[in-house]
DNA sequence: CTGAAAGCGCTAACAC
DNA sequence: GTGTTAGCGCTTTCAG
């Protein structure tokens, strides 16, 4: 088929010398003449030599190359600044490396099929699962694959003993403390907007939503949204209607407190004067919305960093351990109402 | 290495026949007795074979993968239905198939390093090749590979003669017609926030708008932004300081359009009596914005799915041609001031 | 229809 | 240091 291409086979020709020293050259083998280095090193430019990965990874039972598997519908996925930086992160630690970075979305039935016929040994050396839901249909997939594992979030625990590490945020303290703050700023009913059930992060922002409100915390206080900024903004219609007497509102998510800042614009209600409003994420977006948005900052590009270089660590049959990040409340002004904050918040007509 | 995996012959074994049989009906030749096709199917479920794809593409010659490359910063992708809808449209062709998704992001110098190393014809059969900005870095990359090329958006035409085809969505024309129609709403002195400046699709945008616009087109006139809300919202603020009696504005991508609702939201000018809104691309959000979006529609997910279509009809050897869809205007609230469409447009406070 | 055998291009162990 | 060589696991003629 693919004629013409040239071999090691050319190069070693070309430089004078065999087939097993252009090896090494590629391999950056230390074992090698800087004169036969750079014989080889011209002929390979010379012949525009490109090495064949099957070839490659045939002889050396290496993939070079990671997956980061995608277990969410993909609207879901890439609208999410979350994912985004979560990508620049795994980006970054691959920076340097020759591994290439393959993007699986297995959001369906059929993408699942093709995702899991890509997770072997051979295609990759390890991957990265981000943010898998609770069961997720990939966990077994990727427990039956004989590969290294790097989860981001919480994983489904698998029954099988693996090569399995996670890297994941203090969600239940960022939760608590962003609650915690609510309630000393005077608010009396907060309520909260979280994500996905399925989603083990916001089980946790709940779960440090509860710890906070302790006595006062009951199950309907509490409306589920899918992180999106629309479902935030609904979410905040309908605890408007459940309990007309709210002040402050937690949000799973920076994009759902959009959206509820949104709606609450829409009611006629002032944020922080009416209702106070944390968000969950620090992205971009939380610093220029009106008004500012408090939120519980966590180091999600750093996470994406970390799971490369657990990986990469475990490839090297070192034990990376798990990791765990610290979140942060940033406050802004969403939850502070009048008070030391001089001069009107939101300056709308 | 991967010391106890099964081979190809330890099926042959277990099935008592050739590993020229099992290569056959792995590959569904048709050459096979059913006798035999059983027994392999059988050996094949009770040994866990799974194909090695290195060895496999490397004596056929085929990388069984195709490779989406993105040559945008991902911070721009990724929040981009655009890209989302694109991808969508590119996993529905790829439904069926055994071909593997692999998406390669080249936003920065080494990711571009990287991602040229994949594109091979050892790596992937053919790549498609997203909205490529004018003077893409990578379609040289692109060009020197031996490889069959897909490109979404116009092409920035390599010197060399290649396997490359392109799809395309109508974007002179929508744009043309999205102004022309705030001209016909009685529109007097229409602006443009249009996308990056080497985004070939904004250009033809703005093209369009110039055509519609003829005599009354200046420069001046139109601002750019990167196609993101914030931008849009600057954009918009630009222009109100500049033309103070702007009656209509032309968005090149919604996300900009719904930037710019928000700041005349903030100035306090009405949408659309005293200003005409129309974005572009009618992602779902267009529907539920206050007011609802004029905006062009171009179908976006269809586009991503005829991209695979063409790229696979390349792999067969035939000449799938380029492809070029029809953009139109979808009319809603942001472009129609009073008249026929009864009661007030915007109940906030 | 099926088996035998020749590679695909490269790595790595082994001699020299 | 360097050449030689035996595979890596599969596809694909070529006989039969």
């Amino acid at each position: 088929m693919t004629s013409g291409r040239t071999t090691i086979e050319d190069v070693a020709r070309a430089a004078g010398v065999s087939r097993g020293t252009v090896s090494r050259v590629l391999n950056s083998s230390p074992k090698v003449s800087p004169t036969a280095r750079e014989a080889v090193e011209r002929a390979i430019k010379q012949t525009h030599y490109r090495a064949n990965p099957h070839a490659r990874s045939l002889a050396s039972g290496k993939a070079n190359a990671i997956a980061v598997l995608l277990t969410r519908p993909n609207w879901q996925l890439f609208e999410d600044p979350t994912f985004n930086l979560m990508l620049q992160g795994i980006s970054d630690g691959l920076a340097g490396t020759e591994m290439s970075l393959v993007l699986l979305i297995a959001g369906n039935a059929d993408e699942r099929r093709r995702a899991a016929r890509f997770i072997d040994p051979h295609h990759v050396d390890g991957v990265i699962h981000l943010s898998p839901l609770i069961e997720d249909p990939m966990v077994d997939v990727i427990a039956g694959a004989d590969v290294p594992v790097v989860v981001c979030g919480r994983p489904s625990l698998s029954k099988r003993t693996r090569k399995l590490w996670s890297v994941t945020a203090t969600d239940i303290d960022g939760a608590r403390e962003a609650t915690a703050h609510l309630l000393s700023q005077g608010a009396a009913r907060p309520v909260m907007i979280a994500g996905p059930e399925k989603a083990p992060g916001s089980v946790e922002r709940i779960e440090g939503f509860e710890q906070a409100m302790g006595e006062r915390f009951e199950p309907g206080l509490v409306v589920h949204g899918d992180y999106g900024r629309e479902s935030g903004a609904r979410a905040m219609a309908e605890l408007l209607d459940e309990h007309p007497n709210l002040d402050a509102v937690f949000c799973a998510s920076d994009r759902m407190a959009l959206g509820a800042l949104e709606t609450l614009r829409v009611r006629g209600l002032h944020v922080p004067d009416d209702v106070m409003v944390v968000g969950f994420d620090d992205h971009h977006v939380s610093r220029t919305s009106t008004p500012p948005l408090s939120t519980v900052h966590q180091p999600i590009r750093q996470i994406g960093r970390a799971a490369v270089d657990m990986l990469l660590t475990a490839l090297s049959d070192e034990d990376p351990g798990n990791r765990v990040f610290n979140t942060h409340l940033v406050i802004r002004d969403s939850s502070q109402p009048a008070a030391a904050h001089g001069g009107e918040a939101t300056p709308r007509s």
